[in-house]
DNA sequence: AATGAATGAGCATTCATTCAT
DNA sequence: TATGAATGAATGCTCATTCAT
């Protein structure tokens, strides 16, 4: 776990219980957003004092921030295995993909939280760190489709930061449709009851769907 | 506007102030989401007292339902003038990634208040309300796209569920990326800060993503 | 219907709706007690405006003063027709016990108004009101008594002034028990369920219990 | 103090500060009732904040539930030395008479408590404590009663439970003359101002009251 | 260092009273 | 004269934060 952004004293304590308070937290702030996130319960859950919390965290505030920083860098572990592999576009596609239904199904706290995050109006410091992360994926994406378009698999005259846009709004889409309550309803209307046990045809279509777009 | 899910007394009163008490309700509602929406505050800045709002609705949540039913029949209105004009598929398209421009920039509040609804968890009559719009919405796609296939215009093997789904997660992030804070930074991220200056090329780029993805 | 008590505009209105809001208000203020007896229910109730109400009356306060003064009058009516009866001691008491039976079963609400009168402390000149009728019926009682000890037919060393305390304790009790939720729950833990049933029974044991303390 | 009924929080903090919110709470009660009681207040008055109040108890109801069952207790403890006791029927009487007048002035809130009681219409929970109470203050005085007749004491053909239940109706107006205002000017009317002053007086004429109703 | 009891400002909701129509 | 919409102070309850132990 990376402890560069937490206090010297959440550093110290045991990994155990820095987890056990991770995860309280990231549940509790995925679940209620922030404002309504309750310190004494994720507390309670955590199995720690309100005391201890605030002496690992300034304030309310500052806690979220943590979690945040906390939540962008386990996504940008996942993002960073799929940048390293050598493929063609639609190989890392397809890759995304997967990695996205996997990814939602194991960290559905995280990407809840994630939703949270584009609903309330935070700090430029939690912004700061969001969107770098956002930047990150976004420069990836867009020399993805130039690459692509340089060894002539996609087509030439698209907008490769537009198409990039567009792009990853479907995988956020696909993101949340597998993790929030809401867009899982939605995904339910659009496809049927039983769409949470066919991964391979919601990914064989996105993929067909994507190709489609991009491909000559 | 239509009356028919408002209380007596909140339809007798003034266009003017009832207006001013939706347009204070859904900005509050949109910003906050339901749980840290304050009604105080709902009251004041609709220039009307507390008593009176709980003259108008039975309580929050009664508030809330009413806020939602609005907007859902707001959206209803514009649906329904893509929905009536007889087009082909391509022309549909184009017609609903304007108005999606055009009614996220006129409706701000209304396109963010979705985007909270995802996030919290509401009442079933809540629920239903919503979930009775994106059916609608999800079935008018679906049968475009059917009957589209049997003109031979779009590609006769591709789910016309999943791709109907794709396609409105692409509208649904349109949206949100031109009213909600979170989602306008990253679009200019992506694109750039004068991205809000050049709906032509972003409707162009859309327009030519989704042709891609169906057309033969 | 006595009017000297009401205000002008009070005693203008028609005899029907002037009724309607008596009634309205025993009921409240018997129901609730004053300080949870709620104005604005008591016009509905009464099918006049709350406007009305405030011209009937100052405020709360002096509807609640009305309504005693108005139940106390009642009562007096009641209790002269059994003081006018020239008879024996046991007659009067048999007389009053077959009365308190009936009364608080046509006036329920004014017996629960008298006590909730007893708990809330009060405006003076609502215990003024009250206070006059406690000492009429104690100089009755007193008198009754005298009469009796002079004429022989009660034991002589008694205290008049005690055992008429203890024989209206009697039957003030004897009347909540007849109308007060509480009272009539306690009546049946201690007779059975079917008391209501046997109000011969009760009458004539309550007179025998009295009859024993006073007479020879 | 039995701690029984207490939560764990209010058992834990020093007697003096539970003892202060007790004495707090059975004044507001039985002052204004449960409806109107102020939880504010009783805060206030007791000197902890009303954060505390909320940590000792659920909600207003739940406080007074536990106040009742106070209530009820402390009376319980006052019942049992009298059933102890072993004496013939006037001695019992007298016995319930005096410790009538000792527990009236000791506890005066406690029975205002009882008065307040009878008017408000409270929760099953609320009425079986009470009921319980009630219930075991009847069978009490039945058994007296019968036992007092086997043993030739008192008259053998009166209706043990209606004897009971008139008997208590005097012990309970008794203790509400020493302890709530209503009653208390109401006794004043009776017997005069300083009535007070003279329990004694009282106590022996109310034994005669009873002996004559009840021996043979 | 860790605890968790205590604090009190803040918010949803009610209701006596007013006043424009 | 009668109406009833409007007002806003008051109250039950929550929760971020502090601090004595």
């Amino acid at each position: 776990m990376k402890l560069d952004n937490f206090k010297e004293s959440f550093r110290k304590i045991s990994e155990e219980k820095r987890k056990a308070v991770l995860d309280s937290a990231v549940q509790e702030f995925s679940e209620y957003g922030f404002t309504s996130a309750n310190i004494n319960r994720i507390a309670e859950n955590a199995g720690v004092s309100v005391g201890s919390i605030y002496k690992y965290f300034d304030n309310k505030e500052d806690m979220f921030l943590t979690i945040v920083h906390f939540a962008v860098d386990t996504l940008k572990t996942v993002l960073n295995e799929i940048i390293q592999s050598d493929e063609t576009f639609e190989g890392r596609i397809e890759k995304i993909i997967k990695a996205i239904q996997s990814y939602s199904r194991t960290n559905v706290y995280l990407t809840k939280l994630y939703n949270e995050m584009t609903t309330e109006s935070h700090s430029n410091l939690v912004w700061k760190i969001v969107s770098d992360m956002e930047s990150t994926t976004a420069g990836m994406y867009i020399s993805f489709i130039r690459e692509a378009q340089e060894k002539g698999w996609v087509k030439k005259d698209l907008d490769p930061k537009l198409f990039a846009f567009f792009m990853d709004n479907l995988f956020v889409l696909l993101q949340f449709s597998y993790s929030c309550e809401y867009y899982k309803e939605r995904l339910k209307i659009y496809v049927g009851e039983d769409v949470f046990d066919n991964d391979d045809l919601v990914a064989g279509q996105l993929m067909r769907f994507i190709k489609g777009a991009f491909l000559l």
